[in-house]
RNA sequence: GCGCGGUUAGCUCAGUGGUAGAGCACUACCUUGACACGGUAGGGGUCGGAGGUUCGAACCCUCCACCGCGCACCA
């Protein structure tokens, strides 16, 4: 392995093994299978998408608890697949179709055009696919589906006409919510309510009953005036109560004859007195609440607006064909000229916008069809009790609320690119069916919300026999973004059809965000391409670096030195073994408990609490925290400790001695490479067969890939007792490594470079085995060593104090005295400081009789250290001084 | 308006009652036989504010401020 690179080099082995994982099948969930069941479905991205850094986040963490699974023993199914994406797709299709050849749609004809739009998908619904296996995913690639497959498609209509049959699903002339730019209907999940600065205009009235007599009216939207069909106020309001019956004129559209625009003063609770004048416009045809106010007093809806957001004929010859905001400034003029405008006031108000198209969307009345969500009771219930899991837990709050207020869904989009909604007309027959009945009859021309789809995923995925297998999941990794779009629908859905919940976790991960906290966009450029960063770094050095600075559960400040540590890692990874292959020997020799070191037994000890910390951290979903015990255990307790320590041995004589190190290395290595290896695929695949630890394993049990090797097992007692790893082992190596810290610190403070030899004496108080001198030659580059227990120093050596004994660095003449009492002082002070700490708290007659024992005995050891060391300072301190003069 | 998160070192974050931590960044020294994508040592925090509970609070309670998010919404 001497002519290896000495950098990590990614690009030489990662798409060679993802290859070698595929050619033979190593992701492919077998539903014979005995072995306990462990399955994921995909959020399936977009069809048409590019992986993003989100997509990174969420797959790398699905692909962690695939891997994890597998290693455990389990036959896991990660189930791929992409999403047919209604509106998106169709937008992008359309947008192409105008610049190449500019047609619209229309111009191609309905069948013509999803055609076209499955030559795009096609082409391009590859992409973000094989960007997922750059990345690593061990997705079971045979079993790739697609929300309009054909089969999918044919459960989704199925599903429609049993709503149907049960009378959940209906059409009806409801207010939408309607994107003027998509011109489509869409759910209320889809409307994101933003800040936008307007006016309040004020205009004014007259009663036509009381000539002379003017109300005054607020509103933001002056351009709906010609759809106003009564005004309304609060029957409770004593200023207009009177006014309650009689009629005003309705100043717009100015040419109709006065007598039509004669329109009435309604009394309703709605009207809140407080707001503006307390007086309010009715727009029955474009306002949510106004349509209901409407429906109780029975008054006209007269549609000014049309469906492509421009004002209709009904708005007046002023009006019509403006676009809505244009009209609005015109309406806002003509009022002024009417002389009826009394002021404009600057005015923030919440408006809707649609989530896809990023515009106003408008309120409108049309017939489109409905779902009442199935199964809610049970879906709320099952994650109550906690049967069903989110994590965090705190999402159940926000999931319930949504749930305790759900509303009807809107499922009919006035889209082409979708499932075409499997109802039938011929004259005034209706029929709800998958089929069509007949040449004669004509389909719905609606399709179905793409989640009116995608709810059925984790089912409708699945053939007979890996449903059998593998249904219910075990887990869903998602953001918590399409927590009500997705994962509760997907719940519902799951229930009412299987009667069983479709997964049983939900994990629910943050948003990844630029350096400011922005979110990630085209439009802002601030999302770095993760397929340059993989080409930079690696995919294992970006799954390294996204992973460990995620926080379990909230937003990812994504910068690019993450992925920078990564690589460092993997380098870091790299090198130590690199660093075993150098040695030689014998790939993993028998541990020998004779002659295990302290050291030794240190190591193999941390190793125990890291798999402890991680099996713990894992089943908690908290992945970063996982990743940094690894990154601790390997970087500071592998690398800069045991392996410094362990080249005593190996530069060392004793071959036994030696080979035992080399077999600790390999025990240590082979576990670090499977703890790493659902985080780090590439690399620990590398390595693992790069060091011959795959050499003498069952094919199933690693030999052939790491992928399938054992997880490593937390240790028991038989483990322990049977390489003597007591835990006096961590306190004595701990003590070691603390003073050769100290020691190391002398030096640095007495400003010799860590590379020159230099002499200590070890004024030893415990017993100093030859290994441990020599560890301690070796970490403190200490040339010679005296182990001696009656050393006197001379006055003003520096040293210092451990449990361990003294550490004295002579330097025969060349001590800086001042120097050192300037150390010492502040070291003096220091300890002086946690002294008076310690004694405030055992001075307290009250801690001292209400705190626990133990906790009063600890502080009283505390203070009996630091007394320790203090006494041992001031003496160096005062020779130090005593020195100088 | 209601709800949920967050506020700890320059930055990103751990830390749920008992000696304030990590990584990065920073400073100094070091190309020593795995690794400069490295090593060694070091500096740096009144834990957002104010009260309260407690022998003891970053941690528990109350109020406030600011940031982010969700839901609702008065035209």
């Amino acid at each position: 392995m001497s002519d290896i690179p000495k950098a990590y080099e990614p690009q030489n082995f990662e798409s060679k093994w993802y290859q070698r994982w595929l050619d033979n099948e190593s992701f492919k969930a077998d539903p014979s299978s005995s072995k306990p069941a462990f399955s994921i479905v995909i959020p399936p991205p977009n069809v048409t998408g590019v992986l993003h850094m989100g997509h990174v986040l969420n797959n790398t963490i699905q692909d962690i608890l695939a891997r994890k699974a597998r290693m455990d023993g389990c036959e896991v199914l990660w189930l791929p697949g992409t999403d047919h994406a209604g509106i998106a797709t169709q937008v992008v299709v359309e947008k192409r179709l105008k610049k190449e050849q500019g047609q619209s749609r229309h111009d191609l004809g309905r069948e013509k055009f999803i055609e076209k739009v499955w030559q795009w998908k096609e082409k391009h619904g590859g992409i973000i696919i094989d960007q997922l296996k750059k990345l690593g995913c061990s997705c079971d690639w045979s079993r790739e589906r697609f929300t309009m497959d054909e089969d999918y498609s044919r459960m989704v209509a199925e599903t429609f006409v049993d709503l149907y049959n049960k009378g959940l699903i209906y059409r009806g002339k409801r207010m939408v919510n309607w994107c003027p730019v998509s011109r489509t209907a869409l759910s209320d999940e889809e409307v994101i309510m933003k800040e936008q600065r307007g006016y309040l205009y004020y205009f004014k009235v007259e009663i036509i009953e009381e000539p002379g007599t003017f109300l005054t009216i607020a509103t933001t939207r002056p351009e709906t005036i010609p759809g106003d069909s009564g005004i309304a106020v609060n029957p409770k309001d004593p200023r207009y109560a009177k006014y309650i019956g009689k009629h005003v004129l309705r100043p717009l559209p100015r040419e109709l004859p006065e007598d039509q625009k004669h329109i009435p003063i309604v009394a309703d609770e709605h009207v809140d007195f407080e707001f503006g004048t307390g007086v309010l416009k009715v727009t029955p045809a474009h306002d949510k609440a106004d349509f209901e106010i409407g429906e109780r007093h029975s008054l006209e809806v007269i549609e000014v607006i049309e469906a492509d957001g421009t004002m209709s004929d009904a708005a007046g010859a002023d009006l019509k064909r403006l676009e809505r905001f244009k009209a609005r400034k015109e309406a806002s003029k003509l009022l002024e000229e009417l002389g009826l405008l009394v002021k404009e006031e600057p005015y923030t108000n919440n408006v809707g916008f649609s989530e896809r198209a990023d515009v106003p969307i408008e309120p409108r009345l049309s017939e489109q069809w409905f779902l009442k969500y199935p199964s809610a009771e049970a879906a709320k219930s099952i994650v109550d009790s906690g049967e069903l899991q989110f994590y965090p837990d705190r999402w159940t709050k926000v999931y319930d609320h949504w749930m305790d207020n759900l509303q009807d869904w809107c499922i009919s989009r006035q889209l082409w690119w979708g499932h075409q909604i499997p109802v039938w007309y011929r004259g005034d027959e209706v029929k709800c069916q998958v089929d069509s009945p007949g040449s004669d009859w004509t389909q719905d021309p609606d399709v179905l919300d793409t989640w009116c789809s995608s709810w059925l995923w984790p089912f409708a995925t699945m053939d007979e026999a890996t449903f059998n297998k593998f249904y219910p999941t075990n887990v869903l990794v998602t953001a918590p973004e399409i927590l009500f779009f997705w994962v509760a629908r997907m719940i519902m859905a799951g229930l009412e059809y299987k009667q069983v919940k479709p997964f049983e976790t939900v994990v629910l991960h943050g948003i990844v965000r630029d350096g400011k906290g922005r979110k990630m966009s085209k439009s802002l450029g601030n999302s770095p391409d993760p397929l340059d960063l993989i080409s930079q770094y690696g995919a294992d050095a970006l799954r390294f670096g996204i992973m460990r600075s995620t926080p379990r559960g909230q937003d990812t400040l994504f910068d690019e030195q993450n992925v920078e540590l990564g690589r460092n890692f993997c380098n870091k990874l790299w090198n130590a073994c690199r660093f075993r292959q150098m040695h030689g020997g014998e790939t993993e020799g028998e541990l020998n408990d004779s002659l295990l070191t302290s050291d030794d037994k240190w190591i193999l000890l941390k190793l125990g609490q890291a798999i402890d910390e991680i099996d713990a951290s894992i089943k908690e979903h908290k992945l970063n925290e996982a990743t940094n015990v690894l990154y601790r255990f390997f970087w500071s307790e592998y690398c800069d400790w045991y392996v410094e320590a362990s080249k005593a041995i190996l530069y060392g004589e004793d071959e036994q001695q030696k080979a035992n190190a080399l077999a600790v290395i390999d025990f240590i290595l082979s576990n670090v490479l499977r703890l790493l290896h659902p985080f780090l695929p590439f690399i620990t695949e590398e390595l693992w067969q790069g060091m011959g630890y795959a050499n003498e394993l069952p094919k199933e049990q690693g030999g052939f890939t790491i992928m399938n090797a054992r997880w490593p097992k937390a240790f028991d007692q038989d483990f322990r007792d049977c390489y003597s790893l007591d835990d006096c082992y961590l306190e004595f190596v701990d003590a070691k490594y603390a003073l050769i810290r100290e020691g190391r610190n002398l030096r640095a403070e007495a400003g010799i470079a860590s590379n020159k030899r230099v002499r200590f004496v070890m004024k030893n108080s415990r017993e100093i085995m030859e290994h441990d001198a020599s560890v301690l030659r070796g970490l403190l580059n200490a040339e010679p060593l005296d182990i001696d227990p009656e050393f006197e120093a001379p006055q003003g050596t520096p040293n210092v104090h451990s449990e361990l004994g003294d550490l004295y660095l002579p330097l025969e003449g060349l001590i800086d005295f001042e120097a050192e009492v300037i150390r010492l002082t502040k070291e003096v002070e220091k300890i002086e400081k946690e002294i008076e700490k310690a004694n405030a708290k055992l001075n307290n007659p009250n801690f001292a009789s209400k705190a626990p024992p133990e906790v009063v005995e600890e502080h009283r050891k505390r203070l009996t250290e630091w007394a320790d060391k203090l006494s041992h300072n001031q003496k160096n301190l005062a020779a130090a001084k005593a020195a100088l003069s």
